[in-house]
DNA sequence: ATAATAAGATACCATACAGTATATAATTTT
DNA sequence: AAAATTATATACTGTATGGTATCTTATTAT
């Protein structure tokens, strides 16, 4: 059974991680924090040592989030084919995925963290590294079954591939144009059936 | 002659634009602005109505320099293609020539004003549109000489052009690894060579 | 149910913030 | 060169900031 304390750090964190996507770290301020978890001072920094172990999981939670589902995904029944292309289904209607998180996490707390906040910062670029693995490891799997042929090393691939799915969030995310999101992904999906479709 | 008065004001604004686009527009304080300049507030607020105005002032600096800039490589001598191929080799190099900016003005103030100032989030959102029309239209004097041929229009080319360029931007800039702006230019220069050289 | 414990609310601190009124110094204009 | 004007410096607002000490209330274990 989860304690009461408990939960309150979980309602914290999940209330707050939003805020901190959307304003980010400096424009994010305590009272901010409180009027939308409805608790005092006293509630917050008893859950948590200060602002900064706050906004960190905060992103944690976040980061999970996103990673999480990209392993659901990643996880689809049949071929890395079709692992992919559920890759690229999820990515297409990533702006409504993202809505609750307050945007894209590896986005937003990896422009706005660069220069103020270095574990924020180092957080997200680890969030990236992950998510380059995990599409990596399918990409292996396919070429190891000779059902995908790759000009270039796996890894190597998955960050030409999620570049460009990074390009079309953040495109899509200044604009607020999901249009960038839509044709950004049709194009992959072509390049994949073109080019590493065996 | 220019007046001593304009001098300082485009003093204040070469100073100061580096550092909101660092620290972002909450980020930073009129105290880091004060000390990087060597002036007062009273200099500052003497030219400038207030932190928004001069932040917005400092934000058009940094585009008008990377517009202009972009204008000149566009400008350079030769077919459409040989254009667009100086395009690339300009944003293959974009990380050193945005380290003065303090960064990818584009991003850094597209991801950082969203929800924090409307008046530079759509600043951002105009130089997005202007870059890519640039290139659109370079685009369509090629498609007009029969030298390119593309499948879609131009400025929905174009606008997948920027967004895997700004992917690059995007991901060198969180992970401080300029191999995402190599990589994704080589394969952009790929790209052109394959698919739309005539 | 009561005692022990832990969580949360309140009231407060020092500091930093954007912005201003006024004084002083530098630049223009005459 | 002096007078008028404009720019910058200084000193000061009121408010919001992150953070803390203490008191009160709620939860948990006995």
């Amino acid at each position: 059974m989860t304690t009461k304390a408990e939960r309150t750090t979980a309602y914290i964190i999940e209330t707050v991680a939003p805020i901190f996507n959307k304003l980010g770290y400096v424009g994010t301020s305590m009272s901010d924090l409180t009027k939308a978890t409805g608790l005092t001072k006293g509630a917050l920094y008893g859950n948590f040592e200060n602002k900064e172990a706050l906004a960190l999981s905060a992103f944690e939670y976040s980061s999970k989030k996103l990673l999480s589902k990209i392993d659901e995904v990643l996880a689809t029944e049949g071929t890395s084919l079709d692992k992919i292309f559920a890759l690229t289904d999820f990515y297409r209607h990533y702006d409504v995925f993202t809505a609750d998180l307050g945007g894209c996490p590896v986005l937003n707390t990896g422009v706005d963290a660069q220069h103020n906040n270095k574990p924020l910062a180092d957080a997200s670029r680890e969030t990236i590294k992950e998510i380059e693995r995990k599409i990596a490891s399918v990409l292996e799997k396919g070429v190891e079954n000779k059902e995908l042929k790759i000009a270039v090393p796996p890894l190597q691939f998955a960050k030409q591939f999620y570049t460009m799915i990074q390009g079309a969030v953040a495109m899509s995310t200044i604009t607020r144009d999901r249009k960038y999101l839509v044709n950004t992904i049709a194009y992959l999906d072509l390049l994949v059936k073109k080019e590493i479709k065996r």
